[in-house]
Parts: structure tokens; sequence; C-alpha cells
DNA sequence: ATAATAACAGTAATCGTTACTGTTTAGGAG
DNA sequence: CTCCTAAACAGTAACGATTACTGTTATTAT
């Protein structure tokens, strides 16, 4: 369902979101509004999250067993660290042997990609 | 903590994952070892899952809700089908505006691309 | 063969996320 | 402005994949 009317809540989720440089867990972003909104709901944050990802306004990034959003919608890759945990956007990839220049990347180990689109199985579908 | 005897079940595992062009989730792969297996047990796929990709045997890829399970351990990328939700292997990536040649592949509408490593604040862990 | 303990079956507990219920509020019509 | 419809909401129960726990079985060194 498309999002239909205007929200403070969601305005509030949405600004929150995009000031923030880390890429906030459902429950760090949930904490971080709460102090402008204090009677936000958790299942209004995550309706409101699931909401603006189906219309493109903000990017769900899988991470484990949580999940992780990012403000920026524009297609960009991400960068963890293994050791402290943190997600640092890399906005550009120089070529695929990894030498991408980031003044917060010391090493880069792996990666993981997943590329999403539609086989040749399914042609017909949309 | 690392694998210290042999298993059956660990061996059933391992490879019936390695025998599936495709890519499990947890409960797939629970399914087809059973048949072969048929009092393994649920809480014993999911440790040796755990055991077999701390020692880097297989890769788990976070996929929505639910994790896949892939036997080939060499980093290569994956595509998922938005239509079909199945997930094909690509071995290769001819370069980053997505022309990379694919039998299954159709069409690419985007990509999730994370990097692993260690972040310049973090240069004295490890 | 025996002993120590890794590996196991079965199941309860965990925890991020989603669904549900009754209430509030946005915003168009009169 | 007031009324009305339904989107948005708070609060909370339910869900489901995964993990942890308990007593048992099986591997492997001695």
């Amino acid at each position: 369902m498309p999002i239909e009317r205007k929200s403070k809540k969601r305005d509030a989720i949405v600004s929150e979101l995009k000031a923030r440089c880390d890429h906030p867990t459902a429950m760090e972003l949930y904490l971080s509004v709460r102090e402008k909104i204090p009677n936000l709901s958790l299942g209004t944050l995550y309706r409101n999250l699931s909401q603006l990802e189906e219309c493109g306004q903000i990017i769900k990034i899988p991470d484990g067993a949580q999940d992780r959003f990012d403000g920026n919608p524009a297609p960009h890759a991400h960068f963890k660290c293994n050791c402290c945990g943190k997600v640092y956007d890399v906005m550009s990839i120089k070529n695929y042997r990894y030498d991408c220049e980031n003044e917060n990347i010391s090493q880069i180990y792996g990666y993981s990609l997943m590329l999403f689109g539609k086989c040749k199985g399914c042609d017909e579908c949309r």
C-alpha cells in the first residue's frame, strides 16, 4: 500500500534517518527518534520503514540477524568493519580488485554481492 | 569452537549442500538431508552449518528473513530473481555496469554490495 | 576396554519482526 | 468550520528463524 497521507511521525523518522551518517538498526533508530517523539511505537517505526523502503525513499541493509537502514536511496556499496561492526558508505568503487579509496577503510578481506533482477525463466513476469 | 571429530551427520550435510546447485534455506536443506538421515535434528543442522561457515567450508547468504547456504566457499556473486526468488551463482562479473553474461540472467535492476574488512579506527584489532 | 568429551536428539527459549485491535488524526466533502 | 472516512497510530500479542539447553550417544585417544 502506497503512502497516502502526511504524518509527523513518518517525517520525523525520515529526517532522523537521513541526518545520521551511520546505518542504524530499527532499535537504534527507534531510540533516537523517541528522544523527539517519546510516545512513538515500535510497530509504527517498522511499518513506516517498510513503506518508505517500498516507495524507494530509504534502503534496507541486511546485516546478520538484524536489518540496518540507510536514508540514502541512491545505489551504493557498504563497508562493514569486522572489528567494531560499524557500517560505512562506499560511494564509488574504483575497480573490483578492492583498491577502492575510502578514508574509513584500512583493509578489505572479502565481499558479498547480490544482484537483483529477473531470470530467463521468468521473462513473462512483471 | 573448531571442528574436532568426524561425524556422519556433518559429512552428509556438507555433501548434500555441495551437490545442490541451488542455495537452500536451512529448512530446505534439512528436509533433503532428512531423506537420507531421517533422525537428523534441526538443531544439529544449524550447529553444523555454523561450524562449517566458521571454518570457511561453506558460505551463508543473507536473504531477507531467512538465510541461504552455499557449498562453494570461493568468493563469488549471486543473482536473485525478484520474480521466482531463485538465487543463482554469478562466477564472474565482466564489469560493474551490469553487462555480465549469465545464461540465467535476463535483466538486472539493482544490487547490494557489502565489503568486509577492518576500518582505520580499528587498526589495533586482530 | 575405558574414559573424556564432541556431537547429537529433542525441545524450550530468544529476539527481531509482523499482525492485530481499538483509538486518534489527516484531510476531503458539505 | 463540522462531519465523515479511512490512514496512521499505540500497545501488545503472535510469528518464525535461529540459538541455547539437557540428557544421551558415539568418536577417539589412552
